[in-house]
DNA sequence: CGCCAGGGCCATA
DNA sequence: TATGGCCATGGC
């Protein structure tokens, strides 16, 4: 069968009904890389909840002289609070040998930031990406569990693991980083508007069966 | 009440 | 390298 024509046909579909989205729900770009370590596992409505705790200071200075306690109090709605009040300090410490500057760290090319960011204790493939494409602007496909699950209705025939669904998408949909941008938002956005929660898939213009979930 | 959400780390085999 | 336990809150 030829999946490429597939992935191809489902952006399409997704874009036309859906329009342009280029999507990150945050105001600036460190408030996308403090989403993307936040969300780890975790519902949006969480994460607003922490980002609102900020009062509107949310800035890498004030992450970096927060005491642990109070960051981790104010991120606690966000779940595993602990773990990721020291990924907030881990990240932003790599952050700052650029001057927390987004110039700074758009001067290196993707294949290093990319290694950089995975050194990262609490920075694994999908966030490292989602920083990578929604703050930074690169072009390096998300993988999350919303794709994972549109490969599985697809009944594409990959292995359902980050880097081969990742090497796949970018494989077979050539694009540029607002092109990656668009589709993993439109994956997003899809899934939460009728394939969440849902047994059947009801005005989805994928027109899937939606009971099909992830198993394991 | 139980299940789950835009993961990642670590120990174990 | 590949599973499994663990982390934790809030919505439904």
């Amino acid at each position: 069968m030829d999946n490429k024509l597939d992935l191809i046909h489902i952006y399409n579909k997704l874009l036309n009904h859906y329009g342009e989205l280029n999507w990150w729900p945050a105001d600036t770009p460190y408030e996308v890389m403090v989403g993307a370590i936040l969300t780890q596992n975790t519902a949006w409505s969480n994460v607003e909840k922490a980002i609102a705790n900020f009062s509107g200071r949310l800035s890498p200075e004030l992450i970096e002289t927060l005491p642990i306690p109070e960051l981790q109090e104010i991120i606690r709605p966000s779940g595993f609070y602990k773990q990721k009040a020291l990924y907030l300090k881990n990240f932003t410490e790599w952050y700052r040998q650029y001057g927390y500057s987004v110039e700074s760290v758009c001067q290196k090319p993707l294949s290093q930031l990319r290694k950089e960011l995975l050194d990262i204790r609490g920075v694994g493939f999908e966030t490292a990406d989602s920083i990578l494409l929604y703050a930074f602007s690169y072009p390096t496909f998300v993988v999350d569990a919303y794709t994972k699950r549109l490969l599985e209705r697809l009944q594409i025939d990959v292995k359902l693991n980050y880097t081969p669904i990742k090497d796949y998408f970018e494989s077979e949909v050539q694009g540029d980083a607002r092109l990656y941008n668009n589709y993993h938002s439109l994956i997003v956005i899809n899934a939460k508007k009728h394939c969440n929660k849902k047994p059947i898939c009801d005005g989805c213009p994928l027109e899937f069966d939606c009971k099909f979930r992830l198993s394991g």
